[in-house]
Formats: C-alpha cells, sequence, structure tokens
DNA sequence: CAAAAATCAGCAACCAGCCAGACAGGACTT
DNA sequence: AAGTCCTGTCTGGCTGGTTGCTGATTTTTG
C-alpha cells in the first residue's frame, strides 16, 4: 500500500489550528460555574466505564489516553489525545445522561479543566462564538480520527507501525537536534494496543526501523530523523 | 478477544438520538442563504480530493462513503456515513480555506442538504441552538468513529467482520421478519476496504457464517439473524 | 540509598491465518 | 445478448500471533 498524493494536506488539522481556539476556549471555560482546572499525574484515571457522563473536558498539556477494557483483561486504545483536544463529548448528547464506556487515563503529566455539560450548554447559548469554536474542537477531533482510521486499515503491520509514528509525529512531535523526537514515553506494549497487534511485533519492526537507520529510541521515546524519508518506506 | 462487558452502551450513540437534532437541524439548514437540497444517485461522487472545501453536509437519506484512494489505486473507507451525519467538516475549520482529502460518494441514493461554511457560521452566531445542535451531531460523529477504530483493532478477521456487521447493524439496521437487515447494498470487496482486509478473505468469511446459521444474505443485503449471539461469536 | 519488585525489551521456535494470484461460474446492467 | 461486476474456491507462501524464557530498565519500597 502506498500513501495518498495528498498526504501532507491531512495535515491541515495540525496543531496550530487548534491552538488557536483552544487557548480561546480555555479563558471561556474556566469562567464557567463548577468549572474546574485539574492537575493528573501519569497513569492516574480520569474517568471509568460506567461512570456519569457529565463533565466535558479541554486538554491543556499532555496526553490522554481513551481506551476500552475487555473482560478478557487485554485493552486496546480508541485514542491518544493530545494538547488542546476535547474530550468526553458524549455527554454533550442530550439530556438524558448515560454513561461512560471509555476509560480515560493521563498518558503523561495532565492539566485539563472541564466543566459541567450543562453549564457549557449555557455559555454557548449565551454567546454563540463559544459553540463556534468548540465545533471547530470537536472538528479537528474527527480528522484525527479519522487519520487513525486510515492508519488501522493498513494490511501488514510495518506500514501500520510508520503510519502511526507520523500520526505521532504530527501530535506530539518536537524538533530534535536531528529529526522529530515524539514526546511521549511509548512502551511496545502501549503502541501495541493502539494499532491493534502484539508486543512482539512491534519489538521486531521497531528494531528493523532501527537497523536501517530510520529512527532511534531513547529512554523510550522515539526520534525519527526524517518523516518524509519514512513516509517513502511504503511499497 | 472478547467483547466489553459495556458492549451495548456504546448504543447510546443510536439512531434515536440524531434523528431529533438531525431533523431540526435539516429545516434549521434549508433557510440559510446558498442552501441546496440534493439527491445523489447511487455511485455518483459528492465531493473529491482537492476540491475545495467550503459547504457543510447534513445526509438525509441513504449512506455516504468517505474514502481515501491511494495512487496504486487501492482504495479504503474511512467512514460509511448514515442519516442525519454530518460531513464535511473540515470546511468548519477557521478561515483559511484549505482542500478535501477524501473522497465522498453517493453509496446509496442520497438526499442530502448542504450549505456554504460562511453562511452556518452566520446562522451560528445569529442563533446559538444552531451551533448546539451541530455539536450534538458532531459529537455523534466522534463516538460512531471511535467504535470503528475498536471494530479496527481487533486482530483476527473474523471478529473485526464481525465488529463490523455489528456497527453496521446500528447503523442501517431495519428489523426483519427474523432478525436485523442491513439496509445496504454491499459487496465483499466494500466490506474488505471497509475493515483492512481482502475480497476473498471476506468471501470465506461470510461464508463460514452463513454455514453456522448466524446470518442471510439475498441480493446483497445481509441480514442477521441473533446480534446478541453474533456477538457472542468471540473467544 | 540500596534492595526488591515490577515492568519492559529482545530473541527464538512454532504454526495458524491471511494474502496473492488465478480461474470459473453466476448475477446484474444496459 | 454481451459485457461487467460479483461470488466462490484452490494452492502456495509468508506475515504475524503465540508461548516461553532471559536480561535490562525502571519504579517501588524498606
Amino acid at each position: 500500500m502506498s500513501f495518498p498524493q495528498t498526504a501532507s494536506s491531512s495535515q491541515a488539522s495540525g496543531k496550530v489550528t487548534d491552538a488557536i481556539t483552544g487557548g480561546t476556549l480555555t479563558t471561556i471555560i474556566r469562567c464557567l460555574a463548577g468549572s474546574s482546572l485539574d492537575l493528573v499525574e501519569r497513569g492516574k484515571t480520569i474517568f471509568l466505564p460506567g461512570d456519569p457522563a457529565e463533565r466535558v473536558y479541554l486538554l491543556r498539556c499532555g496526553a490522554v489516553r481513551l481506551s476500552r477494557v475487555y473482560e478478557s483483561g487485554e485493552e486496546i486504545t480508541v485514542a491518544l489525545l493530545r494538547e488542546n483536544s476535547l474530550f468526553g463529548v458524549l455527554s454533550l448528547l442530550t439530556g438524558h445522561h448515560s454513561d461512560r464506556f471509555y476509560h480515560a487515563v493521563a498518558f503523561t503529566r495532565v492539566e485539563m479543566i472541564s466543566a459541567p455539560a450543562a453549564s457549557v450548554r449555557q455559555a454557548i447559548e449565551a454567546d454563540a462564538r463559544v459553540g463556534l469554536m468548540m465545533l471547530q474542537g470537536l472538528s479537528c477531533r474527527v480528522l484525527q480520527t479519522e487519520t487513525m482510521i486510515e492508519t488501522l486499515t493498513h494490511r501488514d503491520m510495518s506500514s501500520r507501525l510508520v503510519s502511526f509514528l507520523l500520526v505521532l509525529c504530527r501530535d506530539f512531535g518536537i524538533p530534535a537536534d536531528q529529526g522529530i523526537t515524539i514526546d511521549l514515553r511509548l512502551s511496545h506494549q502501549a503502541i501495541a494496543e493502539a494499532i491493534g497487534s502484539t508486543r512482539v511485533t512491534i519489538t521486531r519492526l521497531l528494531g528493523d526501523l532501527r537497523s536501517e537507520g530510520m529512527l532511534r529510541i531513547d529512554r523510550k521515546k522515539i526520534t525519527i530523523f526524517d518523516p518524509v524519508a519514512l513516509s517513502r518506506r511504503f511499497s
């Protein structure tokens, strides 16, 4: 499978765009009744399946992992949210309150703000620009999630992994001395849970990529030397 | 892989919820400057990659397939949108207009309404309830897309197919004399493109399911006899 | 601060599942 | 009636899942 011609255009939903609305939304949500600013330590749970869905969250710093836990103990990652992502959208849905069905965990140290869905609704009715901004935030979420679906439909694991690494570069990449470093401490297991593979396979494939000189891993942080070259690695 | 205990709760984003907002949104969008009601024949293109993204769409009847076409000629399905889905969200993103990067095709005969993003923005500013409804519509989209990600992370194709069929039941299912019929004419190829597999594999797996007495296929329409039993088919 | 515990990375052997490619017969379209 | 698209089946071959073990690294705890 080869990459689409317009691959780069999918970067349109980049960090820059939502940083603008995200920043403004922060100040707005902070003023709502019942809002709070929370600091969550790495690994701590934000909400659990079964909790009532009544708050909307805006991630300010760090990464949040949404996952589904199966009876077998297996766990899959549904989304890795980056800065300025809106989440807990379930609570926005019409009146009758439902329960969360995902597990939200702080993947890094997290700084986020949240407010009751009711307050958010009021705020929107009071000032329509709030709704517009949230709409843009959610649009970003949709586009990001769709990119992830593209990643997951790649048939061979190698392409899938590469595609995922590029997504991570987009969402969590910071410029490094040589290349781009993904600013997350990723275990092979965590990657496997995100792309529907196994720990062993990820170990092998990352080993391949490293010996090909595409990336470097230092204390669980991956540095991609040349994302463009990596994206060409599709046949 | 086994299904999560809370599987049924993910149905919270069911058709009922968005039918309400969808219906109201229709009348609102119809009144916007530059809005239009379009009928599109099965197989016709709604927008192409590279087209300017300037309109927002609301699907009223039928199904729309969003897909990505690769240079190799391969095509993968990013989303199969059902009634009352909002799409073309890219155009909602901040000012500077970008280009579509997905291919949107009418998967069935489609009835949809659309309006320029600018009109939508104005409408939201004029009446905040419009923003609220669109927000709910998009929230549904996010939840649907995330369910699809769950489907795609199943490791064996059999689970993946079953999970996909259940999603289709949720989104396109109509009660039949015995069981639920998915109201779409699905070729094996189309299914393969949606779950990242191949036509041949889908043929084999559907054959297995049929000989197990789980479903029936009549003129490309699949009827699931007992969705609950099917969901138990995970080991 | 060092010892203990837990988590993680790497390697190997085995084998099932799925893909590729090819072909024939059936169903639908026009 | 011809052509296109779709389904069904087969063979070989390889990817990637599974299991099990070892040493390294990180985190927790006394």
